[in-house]
RNA sequence: GGUCGGUUGGCCGAGUGGUUAGGCAACGGUCUGCAAAACCGUGUACGGCGGUUCGAAUCCGCCAUCGACCUCCA
């Protein structure tokens, strides 16, 4: 189900012009959608959960509003300089040294447990999904425009964009705000980079080195694409040489994002996207995650609560609802009694769903509608903030629960309606689906629990406390969680 | 050092020039054999100091503080 009606409403914030905009794509009815992927050299870490969550909300709604949305989400697996104390290394060469691996087992092997872990949080697959090793061509293709246009050079087997040139023609640093005469002042002199003019031109084709074993030819030698060509390459590729929205962290503004911007001005013609949308990035226990601080969490760790910072295994769902109860322009931050406050928050939405099902209809209705469809699009359409649809969401809860209770009462027809809205934003928006099939699934199963409970109920018209609160302890043992309510006991397996 | 962004009640976390965010926790009550769940009620928060205004937590200035980026990083 769409809703183009509230197209027209929906505005983001457009790092670009650092304000809201409404968002109006370049071709009626269609979205183009970009953002960087992972970079597949280790195991899927929170930080890679924070992107993919948002962009897959945004990707979601923007469907949901009746757009055909083509999203596209690179994989980087060519390796990318390596900034360590010595040399520059190619991160997934080096790894493949470590472990004896040909690269591309590497990258294979990562890719997949990407895509596992990205699966569990129920985030959709793009689109199109397009590695970097399988755009050699197109990338070399983006070397060769931008040398016929004059803004790189080449030097010692490496072809480097010329940022000061494209500077005095066009602006760079005006994503992140930079004034390239400001860090040149202020920024200290690296080692080797005596290939480079300057010291902020970038590698648009870096010569390999006899021990760099991701190699590809090209007319320059034998060697492989600087780290920011590939986006450039497969954006323009798959979505035109300019499209509706690039996203991606906060962190890749600068330089990454910057540089996209000068190779596609100058390789195409014009800027890339018109929107540029950041995520902000996670903290845990304050802190800034990273490995030197060992505060590094795998989602593999957060699933198993394997980590030693971690109270107990969080499931991919209370993940999600946690990053979603943050705006993506804030950051947020992991600590066991926000994820366990989280956790309980979305059992309750949870629950809500289900009773929805069981829920009796009456002749009038106690609560509008209207207004709770309405709250959830205005709070979508406003630069997709998810922690308001939440709040809504617990708005319905609670008059589910009243209605459960027998304290308010819906008609059939607008029980429908809600029931559609809650499936329509909780469910297909926010992506929170039931992680274990409860009520449901097991026929059998559920047949067994009926006469469990059955059992349990003659006890305590018996007065055999001793009984039914032996059934409902030991079925809690087991993970059954027994709710007492005004038309008997109902069931939930955890 | 430069650029940018935060600082909200016990915790997390929205928002806003004047009217309830929401969740979790806590407390009181209803229901229950008990408990859980659910429902009802309670908390009057916006870093500090000035300024603008009839009115600011929301706008401006200064200060403090935290963080991100500037170097691989989501």
């Amino acid at each position: 189900m769409s809703n183009t009606k509230y197209r027209g409403i929906f505005t983001v914030y457009n790092t670009l012009t650092r304000q809201k905009e409404r968002f109006e794509p370049l071709h009626s009815g269609h979205v183009g959608m970009y953002v960087c992927g992972p970079t597949v050299y280790g195991d899927p870490h929170l930080g890679h959960a924070r992107p993919a969550i948002t962009f897959d909300v945004l990707f979601r709604y923007l469907t949901h509003l009746g757009y055909k949305v083509r999203y596209v989400r690179n994989i980087t697996d060519v390796g990318h300089l390596e900034n360590d104390a010595d040399e520059g290394e190619d991160k997934i060469a080096k790894k493949a040294r470590l472990e004896e691996l040909e690269p591309m087992e590497i990258a294979q092997y990562y890719t997949d447990r990407y895509h596992t872990f990205m699966d569990r949080l129920n985030v959709k697959r793009p689109s199109i999904e397009p590695r970097a090793s399988g755009h050699i061509i197109e990338q070399l293709q983006v070397v060769e425009e931008i040398l016929a246009k004059g803004y790189a050079y080449e030097s010692h087997g490496s072809v480097y964009f010329d940022v000061p040139k494209y500077n005095r023609d066009y602006q760079y640093g005006k994503l992140s705000g930079r004034v390239l005469d400001d860090l040149m002042s202020s920024t200290r002199d690296l080692d080797g980079q005596e290939e480079k003019r300057s010291s902020f031109d970038f590698a648009l084709w870096k010569n390999a080195s006899p021990e760099h074993i991701m190699r590809w030819p090209s007319r320059f030698g034998d060697g492989f694409p600087g780290w920011h060509l590939e986006c450039t390459a497969m954006s323009s590729k798959y979505l035109g040489t300019q499209f509706d929205i690039h996203g991606g962290g906060m962190d890749l503004m600068f330089p990454h994002h910057e540089c996209e911007i000068a190779q596609g001005t100058i390789a195409k013609g014009h800027e890339p996207a018109r929107y540029w949308m950041h995520n902000n990035m996670i903290t845990i226990n304050g802190q800034k995650m990273g490995k030197s601080l060992g505060n590094f969490i795998t989602l593999e760790e957060f699933f198993t609560g394997s980590h030693r910072l971690l109270a107990s295994a969080y499931s991919p769902m209370t993940i999600r609802f946690f990053i979603l109860q943050a705006h993506y322009r804030s950051t947020v931050d992991f600590s066991n009694e926000a994820l366990q406050a989280a956790e309980k928050g979305l059992q309750r939405l949870m629950d809500a769903r289900a009773t929805l099902d069981k829920l009796k209809t009456g002749a009038h209705t106690n609560y509008d509608i209207d207004a709770f469809e309405k709250s959830c699009y205005d709070a979508l359409s406003d630069d997709l903030n998810t922690p308001l649809v939440i709040a809504a969401l617990f708005d319905a809860t609670k008059a589910i629960n009243t209605i459960a209770a027998g304290q308010a009462s819906m008609t059939a027809d607008d029980l429908v309606r809600l029931k559609g809205l809650f499936e329509r934003f909780m469910g297909d928006v926010l992506g929170l689906s039931t992680e274990v099939a409860s009520t449901g699934g097991d026929e059998k199963l559920g047949e067994v629990m009926q006469l469990m409970l059955h059992l349990r109920s003659e006890a305590k018209a018996a007065k055999n406390f001793a009984l039914s609160d032996q059934i409902r302890d030991e079925l809690s043992k087991l993970g059954f969680v027994i709710k007492d309510g005004k038309d008997g006991a109902t069931w939930e397996l955890k």
